[in-house]
DNA sequence: CGTAACACCTCTAGCAACTAGAGCTACAAG
DNA sequence: CTTGTAGCTCTAGTTGCTAGAGGTGTTACG
């Protein structure tokens, strides 16, 4: 059995989130020692693993409260879990594509200015007068 | 004079957004009707503009209050607010990377899953086991 | 067996950047 | 003069944690 800090050391989850986790329902409430502190399981130390992992591939909660439900019901088809990994990876390729925009932009605002004060400053100005941008945001 | 309704509709921010940017200090208090409603000039139209694209490049009300300050000081030296610019741009930059990191991954994970169940889920096993992975996070 | 050091407990509040709702008042048109 | 829309303030909720206060459990050493 393992103690809430040896969880985290473990698994790189710090102790606060993983307690955050059990209120949130990820995490089944932990057995507890005689003094009532939390003891943990290998099987809890790899749910905990995979909420790191999902989280990481930025999974929100409710994500991931769907796929340890799926994960329980073995015999279900796992056309659920496809779903949420390729929304999630529609979401992922969006939010590349926008950021890709911003920068382009930033990189033109930063790299642009040639004034010394403020009253000539490119980064100023171009924040001030949106039609200065090349693309739509 | 603008109402808020109209500023809202001409900058595309949300009545209470503006509000919200009143009370962190962002916007001046508007100057009032005689009922107490809000009226807004050219210039605060301006300003919030000005807040909007800087928001939507990303940066924080805390930068956004900065460049504020700096432009309310021509004749101060540009150097901090290409700072910023350039600072944003690092952060975008590695944001991207990551996400790249993160796409490739999910392509993986969601694409090989040729199990009809969840016992066999690719998904579900993917996310139980990080080993599985080609990059490091 | 005592005590010191450290780990753990619960509870509350805070972060960013809004958003939503309740319950009320102002204003413009007919 | 009434009706409908727009505005007001205030409070609380969102997401995913994180920090702190104030108290208790556990363990190692002498």
């Amino acid at each position: 059995m393992l103690t809430i800090g040896e969880l985290s050391r473990q698994t790189g989850v710090k102790i606060p989130t993983i307690r955050y986790y059990e209120q949130m329902g990820l995490m089944d409430a932990a057995e507890r020692s005689e003094g009532n502190q939390r003891r943990y399981t290998r099987e809890e130390l790899d749910r905990l693993s995979f909420i790191r992992h999902a989280r990481d591939l930025g999974l929100t909660i409710e994500a991931i409260r769907k796929l340890i439900d799926l994960s329980r019901h073995p015999e279900r088809p796992c056309a659920d879990a496809d779903r949420i990994a390729s929304e999630q990876l529609r979401a992922v390729r969006a939010k590349i594509e926008k950021l890709k925009r911003l920068e382009s932009e930033l990189e033109r605002i930063a790299n642009h200015c040639h004034g010394d004060q403020v009253k000539d400053c490119y980064v100023i100005r171009a924040l001030a007068h949106h039609e200065l941008c090349e693309h739509e945001h």
